[in-house]
DNA sequence: TTCGACTTGTAAGTGTCTTGTAAGTCTCGC
DNA sequence: GCGAGACTTACAAGACACTTACAAGTCGAA
């Protein structure tokens, strides 16, 4: 799950993207509209976080144009108490929830979560492929029918392979999707999860297997299925 | 249990949640409809309390609202001797119960049980898994048969876990649950209340673990089922 | 009201797991 | 056979969880 955090607040974003981050979604913060226009067409999210009181441009304004290149993404807006007006205006233009600053954390992750779950979410989808089951609500994960632990990035980068099995993934996309902008890792270290995702499915008898695509990507594949191994 | 008070009242709120509080129960206080609102949609709540004198809005006017995003959670209603026509209302609106004001923590706290102990509500519920079994109705904790002692914070903690055996429970939900806006604690208060209740449940021979998922959360595990241990 | 026992959160130290880096090996395609 | 890309392994830093000790707060009994 990846947000487009849009604040100008410089101490509030680092802050609040801390412990977005610390509850397993990958943030990228953003302090002008410039930014998060340039960086809602460049990368793929899952939600946006938009406060209203930004320097450039009124966050109003931005509203709309994000929605016009993501419309499927929810955005979130947060605003001052005091205006109200605003709020009403904000859901009329396609914002999703709203938040009145000053918030607490785990309140925003209570509505992005909730955004997520509506009908076409993210969330509150079971992934299955194989013998593997994938449940996004609680992120629990059974192998063959018995619970299975995996870590936190480990089952990021398998959920990317349960969204798209059977489709190409490049290592582009797989970078995309677990590491925001800060914090970009090396090539290899995608190379290495795989690596331990692999031992781990393997190891538990799962059907699945990550197949690699030289020069392109990796593709899931039920190995039971099509009587392969 | 946790439960949403509306009231702007400042000093019958401060009074009255803090009776509630010693009674057990984790208490937000709002002051507003608007606050309320967003409460409800924030956090999840075993109970509303609603004072029907709002500045801002009627309550009555905020009743549906709460309903329709919580149609499980109970709401009892708080208003005065001469608004009897309200309290009509507030019936068919969908309040559970009423109350008269001024009235008695110990009579609200009386309501707060009953409506919960209804058919589908939090008490009156056994729960039982492995040799542990709670009792909702009088907070009685029995381990293989025997009674057995544990604190208030370490009952809600475990009743959490009961409630959901089997299912994985982030921290945030702990937290959620244990702890009201304003009494937030660090986050290692919940690994020392979770350490001091494996620790009963050890020494008393409980057949059920505390299972930690780094980075996610805790399941309850029953660890005599599966031949563990 | 005072005292002691118990509860509960904070702080600090320790241990363990996770995750990225680095470096070496392997393999595929030319 | 060569080179680029992928795989594997080992390691270290950091994050996270566990444990213990302590202090403040709460409660009940004398």
């Amino acid at each position: 799950m990846r947000l487009l955090y849009i604040e100008d607040n410089e101490k509030l974003a680092l802050n609040t993207s801390a412990s977005l981050r610390k509850a397993g979604f990958v943030v990228d913060v953003v302090a002008t509209a410039g930014d998060a226009l340039h960086a809602a067409k460049s990368f793929d999210y899952d939600v946006f976080i938009l406060d209203l009181g930004l320097p450039d441009r009124d966050g109003l304004d931005l509203l709309p144009q994000i929605k016009q290149s993501n419309p499927q993404t929810p955005v979130i807006i947060c605003t001052a108490r005091d205006a109200l007006e605003d709020r009403i205006k904000g859901l009329n233009t396609g914002s999703d929830d709203y938040l009145i600053k000053p918030f607490a954390v785990t309140e925003l992750i209570a509505r992005i979560n909730a955004v997520l779950r509506r009908p076409g979410g993210a969330l509150g989808v079971t992934l299955t492929f194989g013998n593997v089951t994938f449940e996004t609500t609680d992120r629990t994960l059974t192998i063959g029918g018995v619970a299975s632990a995996f870590s936190k990035r480990e089952l990021a980068l398998l959920e990317i392979f349960l969204r798209r099995s059977e489709r190409v993934i490049t290592k582009d996309a797989i970078e995309n999707a677990l590491y925001s902008f800060d914090e970009a890792a090396t090539p290899n270290a995608i190379e290495v999860l795989t690596h331990r995702v692999r031992k781990k499915l393997a190891d538990q008898g799962a059907t699945i297997e990550i197949h690699n695509l030289r020069g392109i990507g990796y593709v899931l594949h039920d190995c039971k299925k099509d009587g392969e191994t």
